[in-house]
DNA sequence: GACTGTGAAGCCATTCACAGCT
DNA sequence: AGCTGTGAATGGCTTCACAGTC
């Protein structure tokens, strides 16, 4: 059994061929090239077969891969063969639009639990969830055995859910709030900065990818 | 004059920065070094100095930087130095709680058109804005002198809107429905994923950036 | 002594080009 | 002939290490 490093960018492309296989699957494609998957996602054909080649031989010389195969191995690959509940710390707009989200449920996540500390929330009805208090988090993330938290808290707050989140064994953290997160190094964060893309959108509307020095 | 290539992933972190230095400007912090940045949002020393040096020399040897000044460069370099009006095509729960983030309304962005086709969506009102038809975006684009749109619209309808605001000229676009878009070269798109990033945890909840075949 | 700015080195990811299979 | 799988080459980003400055 050999182990090897996968790349992070490989990991994200995977995910996202898997998605456009799950596409052409559902509209009854049965065979695809790498280069039509590099087409249909917007990178090289050398980029998919590459990135596949991480994880086995998954295609035919000659022929290309089977869309219904292909879709099974990259999901059994990302860890999406089971369903995943997940802890919502904080009920605000985003917090409640994330609890409705249909892309999320169309690849086995699910919020089960919502969590805030403003009084004005809690008990606050989100579809068929309720608002519940944010100490209630550590019970509830046993019972349904949640791996996964979303912080939608204020700035302010975000440290102290992460801090509860860690505390509670959750080594999996997707945060919206724009700070860098202080955890050990075995919980991972990804950090979604609705700003920042927008601010790297701002600096190519004057640059274009090139800075020009004032003088 | 010179002109150089600046990594995105550059641009990223100048935003992070950005932000930081912010903060510690709020906190009544006048100096810091790019070790003390560097612990705040999680990279390396040498990284931040690299980084600020495509720019400029902002730091004194033996001090380090003045966090107002560097703050004001960084934010002049981002194209921050004016605010940022934006088209938001999507009035659902994603769209809605866009309109109402605070943390765009900080860094000078603003949503100042809401558009959605469905018909029971059209004349909301979101704080201070109301939704309106679709076909009224390019007139709000023109008037308000917009340069930036937001797609939160479902993924079957993604593209079409992509295609309006491309026809009005809009050259920065930030995408949430999950499929690559399909633009001309000279337009800029910056895609936010929620399922990609959970689906990079749940690969990591399994392998921890290793991949072990199993033979 | 402390910290910045930067060429050089190291490392990682992408692209190339072709052998191998159908 | 067509397309995958992959070592080799390339390109780009990050880290290192130290000269330069206060």
């Amino acid at each position: 059994m050999k182990t090897l490093r996968v790349p992070e960018a490989t990991v994200t492309r995977l995910s996202i061929y898997s998605r456009f296989l799950e596409r052409l699957d559902r509209n009854g494609v049965t065979s695809v090239s790498s280069g039509e998957i590099a087409e249909g996602v917007g990178v090289s054909p050398a980029q998919v077969r590459k990135d596949l080649a991480y994880f086995g031989e998954f295609g035919t010389r000659g022929v290309g891969y089977n869309v219904k195969d292909l879709m099974h191995y990259t999901m059994k690959i990302l860890n999406l063969t089971q369903p995943w509940p997940m802890a919502l710390a904080g009920a605000g707009n985003l917090g409640t639009a994330l609890c409705t989200y249909r892309n999320f449920r169309e690849r086995g996540f699910a919020i089960v639990g919502v969590f805030d500390n403003d009084l004005t929330k809690i008990g606050k009805r989100i579809e068929d969830l309720t608002v519940q208090p944010l100490e209630e988090m550590p019970q509830v993330i046993k019972q349904r055995g949640i791996r996964i938290g979303i912080i939608a808290v204020p700035t302010r707050a975000a440290q102290e859910v992460a801090d509860l989140m860690v505390r509670n064994h959750l080594k999996a953290i997707l945060n919206f709030a724009p700070i860098a997160l202080n955890v050990p190094e075995d919980v991972m964060i990804r950090n979604v900065d609705l700003s920042v893309s927008l601010e790297v959108l701002t600096f190519n509307l004057k640059y274009r990818g090139t800075y020009e020095s004032e003088e």
